[in-house]
Parts: C-alpha cells; structure tokens; sequence
DNA sequence: CGCGCGATTGAGTAATTTCAAATCTAGTGG
DNA sequence: CCACTAGATTTGAAATTACTCAATCGCGCG
C-alpha cells in the first residue's frame, strides 16, 4: 500500500512538488477502492460523490444510445484519472457508466474533498489546474481528429500513441471509443 | 474603456469573487486589442504568447487539411475565451488558425501573465482551474456528440444551444463545425 | 447593374452501416 | 488437459448515407 501511494505523490509531483506536511495532509482525504472485472464505479442515473485515479486496472466509460449501442467517452489506465466529470462537478446525475475491463485499484477523491485540498495547499489547485487544461487540450485534438481524419487514421494513431491499450482491448471495444461499427473496423487495411 | 474591464471583472467574479486590491493587480495584466473582421489572432505555424478573452465580436479558429477543407475547432464569441491552448500551454508553433468573422474587441493574457496572477491571487488560480474543468466538460459533450448523435441532431442542438450564433455563421462555417459537407447540412430537414 | 459569395439542388460515386453467417479464440467446468 | 460455449472477429452482400462534382439560384455590396 506504501508504494501505491508513492505512486500517487510521484503523479502529483511530476506537476506540482509538495511539502511533506502537505502531503500528509492531502493523502488522506484518497480513499483506496479494489474492483473487480465488470463492476461499475458509476452507473446512469446514479450520483457521482468520488473521482478516481487508477492505481492499475482498466475502465471504459461510454453511454448507450437509443439503439441499444455503446459509445466509448474514454478508457482509462495506470495513472489516469476517470470520472463523470459533468455529475461530478455540478452535483448532477451521472449521465455515463464506469466500467472496469479489467481487475482494477483506485484512490478515490470525493467533491467535498477535492475543494478542501485544492483551497488548503496551493500545489494541489495548481496540479488540478494544469491537468485539467492538459485534458482540454487533449480532447481538442481528439475533436480535431474525428474533425480531419478518417477512421483508419484514428486507428492507426491509436496503435502509435496507445500500443498498450490496443492489445488489452477487444476490438469492437475500440471501434465504440473511434465512432465506427466493428465491421467497417475489421475491414481496415492496417 | 472603464465598462470594458467591467465586464472581465463580472465575468471573473462569477465563479471567483476578488478583492478590489487584487483586481488592480491583476487587470494590469490583460491588454486591450482591436482586430478587423478577417484579421488573424493566431496562424499555423506561429508561436502563440496569448489567449484571448473576447470582449465582443466574433471568432472562429480552424485547421485546414490536406485537400485544403476548413475544419472549424471553435466558435468564440462574447465573454468566451480563446487561443490554441496546445500550442499556447507548451509553448509550442501554433497548428490552428484563430481569424475574426467580425470587427472584434480582446483582452490578451500572456503566458508569463498568467502565471504570475495564478501565483499571486489565489483566486485566479481557482477561476482558471474550474473555467478549464467547465471547457474539459463542454469538450467531453461534443465528443459524446459526434459519436451518439447524427449531423442533423447535432445541428437541432446547435439551433437550441447557441441559436444568436447560428444568425452571425454563414452555414458552410457550421458544416464545417459539425463535420459534414456544406451540401449534406444544407439538405438537412430542419 | 453586375459581381461574388453563399445556399440549394441534382446526379453519380464512394464509403459506411446493417444484417447474416461463418470462423476464430479464450475462459470455464468437468 | 480437453471439450465446450460464449464472446469476438471476420467476411459477404444489400441498403443506406454522405460525399463529390456541377449547375443554378438568390442576395447584398460595391
């Protein structure tokens, strides 16, 4: 548990250097949480009290449209940070479902929390800062992507930046997350 | 001029309340600019030393892609603030283009600025984190959209949304934002 | 008045989806 | 360890959708 924790300061720190007084403080406001394969961390409908960052595991976080289908927002992995962000800020109802793919540990964070941190230690407003316009921006490039490319040049940049991923993730699970159906992903020249 | 830091002043203080001391400190740093219609903000390929808070007028920024089509990234109008955050955070050669659709009013930021007033008010640093968590969220939506919803839809919802926007846009600039020809959104049934 | 830009419409083409079936694979229990 | 089964992947063919290329229409500005 010691070195999980490690982790977690060494993630904040790679962004914001902290005091050892002010980790102390901060830690505990985490909650470590186990899940098993195919068990929800949130669910439609449902609250949203805690973000999560991922000790280990994987997640997928998607809505189902209509027709019964599954659109994948985001996987998350070692070191990513996983919620539904828009229940979670606004205190609203979730409006996705948080599914882990795999057996997976987490250091939760509730919204009460997360204030508290961010107003007592100007390094962690600072590091939730930064992150969040790192998100930002990373999500304009994905917009851009669906935007300028086609599916085959969204797979093949998945396969550069994410080869990890791709091979702990069935197929059609990546064709829900690039917005194709499984047929037209298999029949991609790659 | 007084009405104009009035306004950044409201805008701010909905979500961080300040200080008149802090508000002379910190106003000092954003600087007034006037751009014609067709004027670029920012071009591919140039560094980019600002964001900008739009005072009144309009924006779009794009990318242009190999068969020489505009994808439009954003639309920036009142009270919205815009850069090519990518470059603009990393310090890096810009790959968009911010251009004015109408004679337009800003307030820039320098990255150094922005630093420095994160650093010193307190309150700053909060604004910018929580203004990032909205756009990350508002980003999450228009990922969800394009891969739940069809053009049409996410053109109805544009109409609802942002329906002053939609009358200042020619309607190719919308295809453009919502990814498809400017034929297909125009044979839309709306 | 005419020019240019934007919007619309038509027709043919290309790409993707859908539905269906066959094949392959990994995990389970015996 | 093997056989079995459910899920995942691939392939085929038809149907739908969107795109491209072209031509036309409409309107505002100079």
């Amino acid at each position: 548990m010691e070195d999980k924790y490690k982790r977690l300061r060494d993630h904040i720190e790679e962004i914001s250097d902290l005091t050892d007084e002010e980790w102390d403080f901060l830690s505990k406001h985490f909650k470590y949480k186990s899940f098993k394969k195919h068990q929800y961390l949130i669910q439609i409908g449902q609250t949203v009290p805690s973000e999560f960052w991922i000790i280990n595991g994987l997640v997928k976080s998607f809505t189902v449209d209509n027709d019964g289908k599954e659109h994948i927002l985001q996987f998350g992995m070692e070191d990513y940070w996983v919620s539904d962000y828009n229940a979670y800020q606004n205190q609203i109802k979730s409006t996705l479902h948080v599914d882990c793919l795999e057996d997976s540990e987490f250091f939760s964070l509730s919204f009460e929390n997360r204030e508290i941190i961010c107003q007592e230690v100007k390094a962690m407003a600072n590091f939730f800062r930064v992150k969040a316009n790192l998100g930002y921006i990373a999500l304009q490039k994905r917009i851009l992507s669906h935007l300028t490319e086609t599916a085959e040049e969204r797979y093949n940049n998945l396969l550069t930046t994410l080869p990890k991923l791709i091979q702990r993730v069935p197929k059609k699970l990546l064709a829900a997350y690039l917005g194709v159906s499984r047929e037209t992903l298999s029949r991609l020249k790659v």
